[in-house]
DNA sequence: CCTCCTGTAGAACACTTTGTTGCATAGCAG
DNA sequence: CTGCTATGCAACAAAGTGTTCTACAGGAGG
């Protein structure tokens, strides 16, 4: 008993056009009516899926702001392993959609507490994966287990969202070099 | 040849409702109709002084995100007046309405080149104050001139502007303690 | 292949928001 | 007092939002 295939269709369409506006346009113009016209599907049938504009915006987030799954590397030394993973945390932020859209669910936050949800838990596994990355070279005696792990995991996140989602300055490969390096060096001479 | 009164006194009553408007309920809520209804100004009035939505929404932006110029103290050691600083700093984002509007300026930023503009010179600013604060340590002899200061700054602001304006979670005396050692243990142990 | 069921298209409708315009009125300045 | 100008009010157009009804087309099961 599977689904009807215009179901599918109708959703999967919808809702690429509704990405492809969010990210073009903005919140504001995720709107039945543009949808509509961007896809030829009509606007009863668009109201029968998302039955208000609020559910329609929000599965639109949703699509983009699925965290991808980063298996941590905790095999290197430190350096190579944080490098490694703030780059794919650099490079999501430069070139996939979820980098795109970032910005206009940080606002959303800061009067919707789902918002605030989508956040927290995306948050929480960035923290998780560079913790596991702390871990492993204090297991491995390259750090010593008295650095401020939280603080540092704080420090080595915030910079480049800061960077990008407040400054809007270019996250390239010389700053995150940079910035490892600083990250590296303060937990190798914390005693 | 002064100014009517009547303007200057629309305009304030009109702006302070917006700025209400804008702390209360987000940007969405900013709008002729609303500011009418909350102050008694005609519809039409406001649509004389603000052409359209969104210039009525950038004046109320504009009104609260003037920056308060801080002057910075540079006399005491490093510690003590970074510490003032970024008290100041996280003072505002705490308790001033450009806290409370910052996160959608941030957000309007990424689809605004004004309000990038606006985000530029604020943090223009704000890097300016922490790099007199350095600059004055190095002077004294207390750091190092080889420790790399850009980085420190931005380290320094981009934790508690993330930790507020990303992740939303508090901002307290205790959090900055921390912050500011561990960045004053990285400027000293640098050579 | 035929029939039932369900999803879709399209149009009509009400309501709200966003702007515009014209006119009467009230207040400021000389 | 007189002219100028800002305001208030009402009517209006246009767009966005959401509902409802009817007709039709495509899929599933016999």
């Amino acid at each position: 008993m599977k689904e009807d295939p215009r179901l599918i269709a109708t959703r999967q369409t919808a809702l690429d056009a509704a990405q492809q506006l969010l990210m073009d346009k903005g919140v504001l113009h995720v709107t039945h009516g543009a949808v509509s016209s961007a896809t030829g599907i009509s606007r009863s049938t668009l109201y029968r899926h998302w039955p208000d504009a609020r559910s329609l915006r929000d599965a639109a987030f949703r699509r983009i702001a699925t965290p991808p799954n980063i298996p941590p590397k905790t095999d290197g030394p430190l350096q190579s392993d944080l490098r490694w993973l703030l780059g794919v945390l650099m490079g999501a932020l430069n070139d996939t959609p979820w980098g795109r859209i970032a910005p206009q669910v940080v606002a959303a936050a800061s009067t919707d507490a789902e918002a605030r949800l989508v956040i927290a838990e995306f948050m929480k596994d960035r923290f998780a994966s560079v913790e596991a990355v702390f871990s492993a070279a204090i297991d491995r005696g390259e750090i010593s287990a008295d650095v401020p792990v939280e603080q540092l995991i704080e420090l080595a996140i915030a910079a480049p969202y800061f960077r990008k989602l407040i400054r809007h300055m270019p996250l390239d490969a010389d700053w995150l070099d940079q910035h490892v390096n600083l990250i590296c060096n303060i937990a190798k001479s914390e005693q």
